[in-house]
DNA sequence: GATGCTTCCCCAATCGTTTGGATTGTGTAT
DNA sequence: ATACACAATCCAAACGATTGGGGAAGCATC
């Protein structure tokens, strides 16, 4: 409890300005807040503002939200803040509340189970008046309960049929530019390295991979689909298996960043030369991804957009209208770098590969040897 | 407003609970909370908390804040959300607040100016208990405030002399490991791409690189410095200004991530392999820096520990402990890749080298490659 | 002069807790 | 028997705003 200096006078609340002004509180209230259905006379408006402001009188946030229940703030709860991308949908949300004045409770959803440890603590002493929920699992008990309670609650980037309230970007869309972009270089065996399936974001990317492929008429061999999880090692491991298969694919598509630099390390460990021997294109424009070896070809989907329509329709929700699940049609785009290109033409083999770079005995057992354009740092052998 | 289901019994209040076990609610809430001045006899105590644990209840947060004066929250003010190294602070302050059951209130700094829309409403409506603040400029105008009002409030890596509360890591010393490592590989030209003067911590990296190099007895021309801000552009710009002086450093530490980056692209498109011609040595440990080419050397600076302990700090000044300024003193870390090597030993200019391979930065195998020494795994996976 | 209608403002209840000061009841010392 | 300490509760006043319901004027109408 800090000791209230005796020079600095208590912080001015309502009472004070009202008998300052010569005028009962509620009508200070009334006149601060431009309620309209009881307006006061000019004169004694101008009294009460003129006294506010000698006073320097600010309305107490926690009594007005007792009084009116409403507290003006949002969680927001999120797996990883590290988890890139997360940023660029912050600012998203950070606009749509900044506009309309509230504030957001940034919280790690990354504890489970406890319900006295929870985010839902929030909800239940009323501290908030709704959440935006971007944890990974959709069969989250606390995201369950809440949402059951009727709580205002919108998932970002997340779909669940149990709960009414979503906002997802078109993940199909992005995935199917990623195909046509690959394809339109010529590319035939085109792999995926999908997000895990449980979650939704990563099972549309995989739906519209699919989509785009048949529509292509393109072969889809089952081992031309690896699913892993959103970090790096598990990027790693898909790569490792997707050279396993017998037939090689010459670009792939990885569903999440991290992944993807997982990946291009195999690869490069591999011996293969990114994009000569293998092209990659990753969902999720990051600034990173301009700055890896060798930059990555991206699909920019609209993050920081899909941060504030969320907000938009909580905010929404939270006045009266009914929320539905919302898709951004907005077309995700393409932006081109370097790790994409046509497919080497000739299946001729040019020599000069370094052996002692090439991976553990699972180089390409049908395809030709890549070299010259190993460019980058050389594969760091691991083990 | 939401209409209230009639099904939906409104959520229970401590009245209820009282009027349940037959009490009075103040007992009730005395009960609850432990109060260990007016202890209740054994048995009704049970009949409370059954009472309470039958009706779900759980305290109104907004109202004991309001009773108490005290919100248990407090506000994180950041420059920049995606200011990488933010993910990393975040972390640490948020363990400390979870451990306490506080919640942090996340808030863009980036606005200045008019106080009405600036994160200084928080503490002015009395919706936090204190702020932790990371915005860069020391002289900003609402942190000057709002620290002047008494309010408790703790800098995070930047110090000011106006305010008491701070605290920041060993910069000073992290720049010496920098050096010292570079001249421990044999550079004599080592040359330091420094954070913005406004900011402490840049002129904290710019003193210790100062130390360092004069107890090495290095020289240290005034061209060997170049100052600029935390972005990639800056970097670059900074790089060039380094080329163009008479005597090309062989070595570079750079204070800013981002900058590191915009400097290495320029050093590549300039012809310059790294570490060949050039080595690279960055403050800040970040994930990215495995991935960039080549992988960057740096110093490991303990961020999330900082966040900790401001954090700790901020609250135990709340608890009424006096604030000081702290230097964690934990030793940075160097974390040892592909972007540091020695000199090319005839300190010569290598005349055309082949543009084609100028990216990759090791063509020339007449450096020995500093792999040795890289023994922590070069990606140190934290947690 | 009573009634009605505005306009402007005040009164008092309320939101749900916490907390200092009675109040009750019981046992014990005076 | 009176007083006194003590424990266990209850009472009521905060905390600082918002808001429905009047009340007191001023003016017009019948």
């Amino acid at each position: 409890m800090p000791t209230r200096q005796p020079d600095q006078p208590r912080t001015a609340v309502l009472k004070d300005v009202a008998r300052r002004a010569g005028v009962d509180a509620s009508t200070v209230s009334r006149v601060l807040r431009g309620d309209q259905r009881k307006p006061a006379r000019h004169e004694t408006r101008e009294r009460i503002l003129e006294a506010a402001r000698e006073m320097g009188y600010r309305a107490n946030g926690v009594a007005r939200s007792l009084r009116t229940r409403r507290t003006e703030a949002i969680a927001l709860v999120v797996p990883d803040v590290a988890n890139p991308g997360f940023a660029e949908i912050f600012k998203g949300v950070q606009a749509a509340t900044a506009a309309a004045g509230w504030q957001v409770i940034l919280v790690d959803g990354g504890n489970p189970g406890g319900s006295d440890l929870g985010w839902d603590r929030l909800v239940l002493e009323g501290r908030i008046d709704g959440v935006l929920v971007m944890v990974a699992s959709i069969r989250d008990p606390v995201v369950r309960r809440v949402a059951e309670s009727g709580f205002p609650l919108v998932l970002v980037n997340r779909r669940s049929n149990g709960v009414a309230g979503s906002v997802v970007m078109n993940d199909g869309r992005g995935a199917e530019l990623a195909v046509e972009h690959l394809a339109g270089l010529g590319h035939q065996r085109i792999a995926h390295i999908a997000g895990p399936a449980s979650v939704d974001t990563g099972r549309r990317r995989l739906a519209g991979f699919r989509l785009a492929m048949r529509r292509r008429g393109l072969a889809l061999p089952e081992a031309s689909i690896a699913e892993t999880d959103y970090t790096e090692a598990g990027g790693a491991a898909a790569a490792r298996a997707l050279l396993a298969a017998p037939d090689r694919p010459t670009a792939v598509y990885v569903a999440a960043f991290m992944s993807a630099v997982g990946a291009m390390q195999v690869f490069k460990a591999a011996g293969l030369g990114i994009p000569g021997d293998i092209a990659v294109v990753v969902s999720d424009e990051l600034s990173l991804a301009a700055h890896t070896a060798p930059p990555l070809t991206t699909v920019r989907m609209p993050l920081s957009r899909m941060g504030a329509v969320a907000t938009d329709m909580l905010l929404r929700s939270l006045a009266g209208e009914a929320v539905a699940d919302i898709v951004l049609e907005d077309e995700p785009e393409l932006v081109i770098r370097a790790s994409t290109a046509p497919p080497r033409d000739p299946p001729g083999v040019i020599a000069g590969l370094d052996p002692a770079i090439q991976g553990s005995g699972l180089g390409p057992p049908t395809a030709k040897r890549s070299g010259g354009r190993a460019d980058g740092s050389p594969g760091r052998a691991r083990r």
